[in-house]
DNA sequence: TTTTACAAACAGACCGGTTGGTCTGTTTAA
DNA sequence: TTAAACAGACCAACCGGTCTGTTTGTAAAA
């Protein structure tokens, strides 16, 4: 029967609805109410797995908007072979995996990071973790894409980062503002010829693998 | 004496109250009551001023906000000579004029604009009215650039100032989550790197106006 | 100039709905 | 048998907004 109980299945349904909840309306607008009414509990049984409303939020970061980030961004760029590339890749890829709805309400960890960052110590180190091996993420891709020779040894690949990171959050904000995604696509194309400055460059007339 | 009552004053000391709160707390964690405390005023005071919490939020918006980022972006842009240089001494004058407080708490208008953008038409529409007039500005000077041959003729003119609202309000954001000016000074290094990326190119071994 | 009238500009008590959280009791699984 | 896993009534604090009463500036009337 489905009336069995099954606790970390209870957990889970309650971190999707507050993660909904969050996306939706902002850690500080979320109700847990609207919640309880989302999963079809009672108050026992959220406050039996979670001690607050902020401990809610906080596994909500810390569960959900963490792994998704590091899916999406971190373990895509471990190994990469042309990092320039493969950003740009991912951008795009962003914006065929997710609907329209999400980028309608943004990037979960920058509106979170947006929110509380400057209010709340918990969730600003929190935020501050996750955006630091995401750009972490970025910076050693370049890096490796500058020992292959793919990419200008003369940039500094975490200054490059921190403006890629910008940059796509920067892109996912404007869309939600908009609500338009061709602000998206239109922010990519103009990321890559970002990306393409950084391509390390060859003496002209020569194919980078052909000099001596 | 300083007892003498000015409407005028009040007012403008009410939308000042209103704009901290809003600036550190965002639009719904603003509380009426911190605002009144802040001006000593009491209700009474305040709500003969404004109708509602809303008509005080749409104020802050319409009178202080949008007024802020017109002196500061788009009147600056009106007539200037090279934009892709102007464009980057605006980012960099920011950084000398606002104080580091102020960029922990980010951009005015783009909080509103992640808050409330995609749960209040009234602020939706509000705000996309004035990143239009922002975008269009930097369209407009990119345009006169091309004219003037100092800026790529290849280039979409308004992609670009897309890209460009959104890396600075990107910036802006990392530079809040990091609380961590040197965040904000790195990308405007690469954000001079793209900017650099439009330029017209030239013949080499020719000077721009050299050319025949 | 003084008085009167009146609306604007407030003060401040009060209110109803909301919200996060608690507490006790009950059911389920081991 | 027992502790975990819930149900659900209940609560105190908060918060936007209202309402009535009071003060102040001002312009017309005397």
């Amino acid at each position: 029967m489905t009336t069995t109980r099954n606790p970390a299945d209870t957990r889970q349904k309650i971190l999707a609805a507050a993660f909904q909840e969050i996306h939706r309306q902002g850690y500080q607008g979320m109700r847990v109410d609207r919640v309880l009414s989302k999963t079809g509990l009672k108050k026992g049984a959220l406050y039996h797995h979670f001690c607050s409303k902020q401990a809610l939020g906080f596994a909500v970061l810390d569960k959900l908007i963490a792994k998704r980030i590091a899916e999406l961004w971190i373990e895509p760029l471990q190994d990469c072979t042309d990092p320039l590339q493969d950003i740009h890749d991912l951008y795009e890829r962003l914006g065929n995996i997710c609907g329209e709805e999400f980028f309608t309400l943004g990037c979960p960890l920058n509106n979170l990071a947006q929110e509380m960052s400057p209010i709340d110590d918990g969730f600003r180190e929190r935020i501050g973790r996750i955006f630091q091996s995401w750009q972490q993420a970025l910076s050693k891709a370049l890096q490796a894409g500058q020992e292959r020779g793919l990419v200008d040894k003369g940039i500094d690949a975490e200054d490059c980062a921190t403006f890629i990171l910008s940059a796509v959050e920067g892109a996912l904000g404007m869309t939600k503002t908009r609500q338009d995604m061709a602000v998206y696509y239109r922010c990519g194309r103009e990321l890559q010829r970002y990306l393409n400055s950084l391509r390390a460059i060859h003496p002209a007339g020569t194919k980078p693998d052909s000099g001596g």
